[in-house]
DNA sequence: ATTTATATTGAGACTGAGTCTCAATAAAGC
DNA sequence: GCTTTATTGAGACTCAGTCTCAATATAAAT
């Protein structure tokens, strides 16, 4: 069995815990995730599936894009320019972004010091943190002399 | 002279630079956020001049809440629900925010060490950096047992 | 394999935050 | 006060994302 097959196992799995079913567009938009690995926003998928001639509707993306990241396959970011991202969470661990406001490239990076501050800072205030968001916005370096 | 009084000589200042003018509206905004410390969307600081029998259109509020980012006296901030907040960004020193899940409520936090990382990580990846965005998102103590 | 119950899909209408347009109005400098 | 031109308000518009609903497809039962 292939990981790609056992990616959609798992799919199968949590959807029928849901009472979901899995249908070929459902299969065709965690494919076309799972072989990517960039940030990329729900027309980026849409029409990545075009290029394939799979024909889905810009609803169902928006559909399945939802039922994967309750089920922990995709992570749903917010970038502050109006649309959201979706990158394939599955073999990553936890990390954050460095986002370049020229050309809009993405870095990935952990630090466990910023990890540990951050527990320690909401005890402080004794919130029970849940997520968080850490992006760094600036310029990489094939964008600046 | 007041620090509101000064507040609006600076805000003209800003303004005549820029070969804009100083209007009534553009007062009433600037001093309604002075006299906040909230973190408010932009209809909660139209409903506020409404109270105060103060009438200015949406489109005006977004368009001061632009020149007012811009010349530094508010902060425009994106908690990731579709909506931006802004807040007076005048006698406080640089932050970021812890956010309740359940009631919406911001807890303003600083940390010195992880300003610091921050720094040094986008040093190792030689990325210029500009600004950040660094949220927890949690439940605060008045949400939980 | 057929049937059945019901989840899913696609097309397009809809929503809501924010932006744009343009005629009427109001600052600022003379 | 007069003139120039920035600003305003009302509502049209945009754009990402959501919702609706009739037609279709899945999964389980027969």
């Amino acid at each position: 069995m292939t990981i790609k097959d056992s990616n959609i196992e798992h799919f199968k799995d949590a959807l029928q815990q849901e009472g979901l079913r899995l249908t070929s567009q459902r299969i065709a938009i965690l494919e076309d995730i799972l072989a990517s690995e960039e940030h990329r926003e729900c027309d980026d998928i849409l029409f990545s599936l075009r290029r394939k001639q799979i024909s889905v509707s810009r609803a169902t993306v928006y559909r399945t894009l939802e039922i994967l990241e309750k089920g922990g396959f995709v992570r749903k970011m917010n970038v502050g320019d109006g649309r959201f991202r979706y990158e394939n969470k599955q073999p990553k661990p936890h990390h954050d972004h460095m986002i370049c406001l020229e050309c809009g490239r993405i870095i990935e990076f952990v630090d466990q010091e910023v990890e540990a501050r951050q527990v320690h800072l909401t005890k402080q205030h004794n919130f029970r943190l849940v997520r968080h968001i850490h992006q760094l916005f600036g310029i990489c370096e094939d964008c600046h002399p």
